[in-house]
DNA sequence: TGACGATTGATTATCGATAATCCATAATCT
DNA sequence: AGATTATGGATTATCGATAATCAATCGTCA
């Protein structure tokens, strides 16, 4: 077993690397990179580095200021809500055009909401923000609209569900629950439906979030 | 009073002239940028150049393939739906949260109404796209929501308004007539019935577009 | 002729070094 | 002391040069 490193440019694996990292929290918000650092670390010079941060920033992951370095992003609160305001005219739109969904689809979906419900049994955080994540994108890609999907998934770097589903520990149950008359809505076929659930959701969550 | 020019990188500067020229129609879609040409223009070395497009890449302005360059991304009707797919719901919401609209918010859209119509009275494509982004985007910024803005302008480097502007020269006068009714009901306050006539406009725009 | 591989010119990806700037702290002045 | 201005170390922004890769060309041989 060895390193796939080498097939694309260092750049793009810097990158995906960082984002990855990121995102797992393995970087806490507001941990500065230092260039030189990285590229020791990585064993690249600091250009590459450079541009896997630029990227970074663009995506919305870090911060930068000019001579003052590159930071993880914080989850700040106006934004967190913008993040969920946007994800809710996403995904309810995305439902709409979601049906009728495939059944291979709606199985992932039971799964997936099957697993949600164990989660939140559990209290078990980070298995349940991955069913979410699952549960939600796949409705997005079931809309069949690429730029959807891409948004929707910048809008992830900032939503943080792991960070919100740690503040909602304590009502995961209920959440968990609320997305079951999504998934009936689309079994039956009623995109409209599922997506004023899912939108009515998402404003819920929103009012709940720390502000 | 001066230039507050030199106060910013290198890198940004570049990155905000390509993304102009390109928005503007100056560099046609498929248009290959060589970096050290572009190096030599701007009398900067190859680093800042680069880093603005990888930029531009993230934003979707642009296309990178590794060693063979980036080009000016070409409008692909695929896109381009998703693109007025994605206008479409941001900006129903937009208007809905843009009420009430205060009234130097108004007048300005006002003025920008009367350039459209005047615009397209007169046949001039690049008249009639500036103020319809400005028209709309007023709305985006309207809703207060920082994000919407952040990808309602990245989407516009998909929409190309410019060529689609161009592609719809025959009807711009019925295409500015659609914003009237638009305008009057922000004044109105009624936030709702504007989003819905965004979202009809925009989607009728979708279905004229080239396939 | 025409498929194939080597050669070369052009361009991107990366490097190592330098200039510009920031921050904290020391030195200076009042 | 308190405020203000140098100074030094750390880090980013940019530079100029090199390595890696691609695309087109051309020569070779079946």
């Amino acid at each position: 077993m060895s390193q796939p490193l080498l097939r694309r440019c260092m750049r793009d694996q810097i990158r995906d690397r960082l984002l990855e990292r990121i995102l797992e929290g393995t970087y806490a918000p507001g941990h500065r990179f230092v260039e030189l650092d990285l590229a020791a670390e990585f064993q690249v010079s600091q250009s590459p580095v450079r541009e896997a941060l630029r990227e970074l920033e663009v995506m919305g992951a870090v911060d930068s200021l000019r001579y003052k370095g590159t930071r993880v992003r914080s989850p700040n609160p106006v934004e967190m809500a913008e993040a969920y305001a946007l994800r809710a005219i996403l995904e309810q739109r995305s439902a709409e055009l979601a049906v009728p969904c495939p059944p291979a689809v709606l199985d992932s979906l039971r799964a997936d909401l099957v697993a949600l419900h164990e989660a939140a049994r559990d209290r078990d955080v980070a298995r349940y923000s991955r069913h979410a994540f699952n549960f939600h994108r796949s409705i997005v890609v079931q809309s069949g609209n690429h730029l959807f999907l891409e948004i929707w998934e910048n809008v992830q770097t900032r939503a943080r569900l792991p960070f919100v589903a740690q503040h909602l520990s304590a009502e995961l149950a209920s959440c968990a629950a609320d997305h079951d008359p999504i998934l009936v809505a689309l079994e039956k076929g009623e995109g409209a439906s599922a997506g004023r659930l899912l939108r009515t959701f998402m404003e819920s969550l929103l009012a709940k979030l720390p502000r």
